[in-house]
DNA sequence: TTCCAGGGTAACG
DNA sequence: CGTTACCATGGA
């Protein structure tokens, strides 16, 4: 079979989504190396049975999304893959009503799912990925923590030339699992960080951590409980992951220090409120958790 | 200059 | 058990 055609997949569109919302999130920074974003499109490097897979997402009118292989000689398997993932990466499966609905008449969320309608908890399907994301964000500003992951992509990632552009895949576990403390040192990362993201590369090369049993779980405590076990993994990182990788939305990382000011930017008050009181407004949002944290985010841009 | 940033661990009482 | 020091760095 020729291997030049370009080869494209659709997914249907549900309900209540707007790819320029989602395209909105991803674009927040500059230094983002694990997407592109162009004006109505995003393109991304996946790594799919051994093999690197550039894949272009776009709106194909107005009932659905079109994936667009780059890359030549896809089978079809890795193609089908490749649509999973993309269904996850913008939780396309998820039914967005009854958030809406009780977001509605919440005073903290009305304004935002207003102003933010169809976007959808961009997750991190990668579970290395979003573990070494949710480790290097932790304690510290997040423009620093795009530079340090920037790194670390960047040294220790792969990367695919089409047209002239550099795509970077994340590093695999396998790969960190080798280095030493100072090398991870060396991209300015804290000894404490170094070692947790070693320790979980181990975990995860060992086989003692995966996304499939993650998935496993019987349910949201049992992963949580799975992701506290880890070292450098504390009740942040934990719900973090739940939310961006896993996919729980309700998980809550009360902790935040992001969701503390979008709340107190939300409500006008003069501090930040409690992790108490910020425990207190989740409730109202029980079910859902993970989404108002996600559009609580999204109003920081 | 000081404080804060999408926290966690270890070492204290 | 609950507190506290420490971590590395950069922007406000």
């Amino acid at each position: 079979m020729p291997g030049d055609m370009n080869k494209k997949s659709s997914i249907a569109i549900p309900e209540h989504f707007s790819l320029r919302e989602c395209l909105g999130f991803l674009n927040r920074s500059p230094l983002e190396r694990l997407h592109q974003v162009r004006k109505h499109a995003v393109r991304k490097l996946l790594f799919v049975n051994d093999e690197f897979v550039l894949i272009e997402v776009t709106q194909a009118g107005r009932h659905s999304l079109a994936v667009d292989f780059l890359t030549t000689a896809n089978s079809d398997g890795v193609r089908n893959t490749c649509v999973d993932f993309v269904r996850q990466w913008f939780d396309l499966e998820r039914d967005l009503a009854p958030f809406y609905e009780l977001a509605r008449n919440d005073g903290i969320l009305a304004k935002l799912v207003e102003a933010h309608r169809g976007l959808r908890l961009i997750r991190i399907p990668n579970l290395f990925q979003a573990i070494c994301w949710a480790i290097i964000g932790q304690q510290v500003n997040l423009h620093f923590a795009y530079v340090l992951h920037g790194r670390l992509i960047e040294r220790f990632g792969s990367y695919l030339q089409h047209d002239g552009e550099l795509y970077w895949a994340h590093p695999e576990p396998q790969v960190i699992a080798g280095l030493s403390v100072d090398d991870l040192r060396s991209l300015q990362l804290t000894t404490s960080k170094a070692k947790f993201i070693l320790g979980v590369a181990r975990r995860m090369t060992d086989g003692e951590l995966s996304i499939s049993r993650l998935q496993n779980a019987a349910n949201i405590e049992m992963a949580r409980s799975q992701l506290l076990n880890l070292y450098g993994v504390g009740p942040w990182t934990a719900n973090y992951v739940l939310m961006r990788c896993l996919g729980y939305k309700d998980a809550f990382p009360v902790e935040d220090v992001g969701l503390h000011n979008a709340i107190r930017l939300a409500l006008n008050l003069k501090q930040k409120p409690s992790v108490a009181e910020v425990r207190r407004f989740g409730e109202n949002w029980t079910g859902w958790r993970a989404y108002a944290t996600f559009y609580l985010y999204r109003s920081l841009q």
